[in-house]
RNA sequence: CGGGGCGUGGCGCAGCCUGGUAGCGCGCUUGUUUUGGGUACAAGAGGCCGCCGGUUCGAGUCCGGCCGCCCCGACCA
């Protein structure tokens, strides 16, 4: 992509409203407009990585055996009073009235739908266990939002919904979970750690949050720094292998690691003080077992073997897509601008023209644009070299292609890798092979 | 929801106290210049001063109401 040909609207100045770094570097590298108080209009490059995650969710997701659906972000009230939630929900829920004056609402989530949705459609214990999921937005009336996407009202989210015939069922796609959001996260080039998060009225140890470390993050943190060198679901483990997702689940739940809430200072006593790290962190996803709540309230049931009734056992599991942007940036940034990792950014690769208008450096340009397609964007602006260096370290492309017409005379260019700095002076050749890699 | 603050060109701000033709920096346009980290000079364009009402000969400025946005706290993915 051309960058004179996009709408990219980097900004020099931080926006007075911006004040924690992630909503800054968001605005100022064009990615986010405020288009209300916590609602955001997504422009070229954000939209890209808003896509580029939801993409690495939805594979996972989908490689771990769940299948993707769309649900609607309007809801019927009525839904929602079957549960008992319409009125306990309060404020947060945005209510509407459509033109007959219908009660309707903007969902800030679907178990009530989806729920309803399997009521209808599955009466028998051998159309079970079921694992779906959708990528939607999602509002939620926040009394206060800020910190930009990281507490916005309207969020784009993966909402994942488990049904099993019995406990030992959900468990074991919770389990399944688990190795699915790690996988999910280390590809996004994140580490989160799972903590032990409350399980409310449900009890038992089947809910976890995903924290990514940020000096920025909400929470405090406890967690033993073995989180930070061990394995978060490599590939050698198999969805089809119980004993793999078993280890697995053990190996993530036996360390310690809490949020500031569920600390627990006799069992993090326990932890060799060598081990011990606190710091914050950023919540970008929840996965929790509730059982036969919604099922047993809206009256979904299959029937068993034997002819008898069973309200299936159920789960959920929530990614933050959107938040997950701005908590990547404040993992991942330096003071001058984003650091994406190469999963995500927009584009994988800037192509600065330092000399716009010199047909030997035009036409190496050019030439390297072409072989890189639509992952790299061409800086083809007729600006000085220092705007387009500062541009490119601000939109944080991870490698920049940087072509000035004295290398160029010679078939050089210099790339630099955006989170070492490190620079090398390379044929084009060499320089696409480096990139490419 | 309690407390505080702010709305003036695209962005950052001054002007308001003490009413009298709306200003600065950045950005934008054109030209010259410069040419590897936001160059210099010149000439331009661009503003229902958040909205409504009041006071006044006259309101960006004073008064009232409303709307919007931000910060701290409580709350929350």
């Amino acid at each position: 992509m051309r960058l004179s040909r996009s709408l990219i609207p980097t900004l020099k100045e931080t926006p007075a409203e911006a004040q924690i770094v992630s909503h800054r570097l968001m605005l100022r590298a064009g990615l986010i407009r405020q288009q209300s108080a916590g609602i955001y209009a997504w422009l070229p490059a954000g939209q890209r990585v808003l896509r580029n995650i939801a993409n690495i969710v939805r594979e996972e997701q989908d490689r771990a055996g769940a299948q993707e659906i769309l649900m609607p972000t309007i809801q019927a009230a009525d839904l929602w009073r079957e549960s008992g939630r319409y009125d306990a929900y309060g404020p947060e829920m945005l209510r509407i009235r459509d033109r007959h004056d219908r009660e309707m609402l903007y969902g800030p989530t679907n178990e009530e739908m989806l729920t309803a949705i399997m009521r209808d459609s599955v009466q028998s214990y051998r159309d079970l266990p079921q694992m779906l999921y959708h990528i939607q937005w999602k509002f939620r009336d926040e009394v206060r939002p800020r910190f930009g996407v990281l507490r916005g009202r309207e969020f784009l989210m993966k909402d994942g919904y488990s049904f099993d015939l019995d406990y030992a069922g959900a468990v074991a796609s919770y389990r399944r979970m688990l190795l699915a959001y790690m996988r999910t996260f280390r590809r996004l080039g994140v580490r989160a750690i799972p903590m032990r998060a409350d399980t409310g009225p449900i009890g038992g140890d089947l809910s976890h949050e995903f924290h990514i470390l940020a000096p920025n993050g909400e929470s405090g943190v406890f967690y033993d720094n073995a989180f930070e060198t061990i394995g978060l679901g490599d590939d050698t483990l198999s969805y089809d292998n119980q004993a793999d997702l078993n280890a697995f689940f053990e190996q993530m739940t036996s360390l310690y690691a809490a949020t500031d809430e569920k600390h627990d200072t006799e069992a993090w006593n326990n932890v060799p003080a060598q081990s011990r790290r606190e710091g914050r962190g950023i919540e970008v996803g929840q996965i929790f077992y509730f059982g036969t709540k919604y099922s047993e309230a809206m009256g979904f049931s299959v029937v068993g073997p034997d002819g008898s009734k069973i309200h299936p056992e159920m789960g959920s599991y929530g990614i933050g897509v959107s938040r997950l942007t701005g908590a990547i940036i404040e993992a991942s940034h330096d003071d001058a601008g984003i650091i994406w990792p190469a999963s995500i950014a927009p584009f994988r690769t800037a192509i600065l023209n330092l000399r716009q208008g010199d047909a030997i450096t035009d036409t190496l340009c050019e030439s390297l644009h072409e072989k890189l397609g639509d992952a790299a964007l061409y800086d083809d602006r007729p600006a000085r070299a220092g705007e387009k260096f500062a541009d490119a370290d601000l939109m944080g492309h991870p490698w920049q292609l940087i072509v000035g017409p004295r290398g160029a005379a010679n078939n050089q260019v210099e790339v630099k890798n955006r989170r070492s700095g490190e620079r090398t002076e390379l044929s084009a050749d060499d320089a696409l092979t480096k990139v490419l890699g």
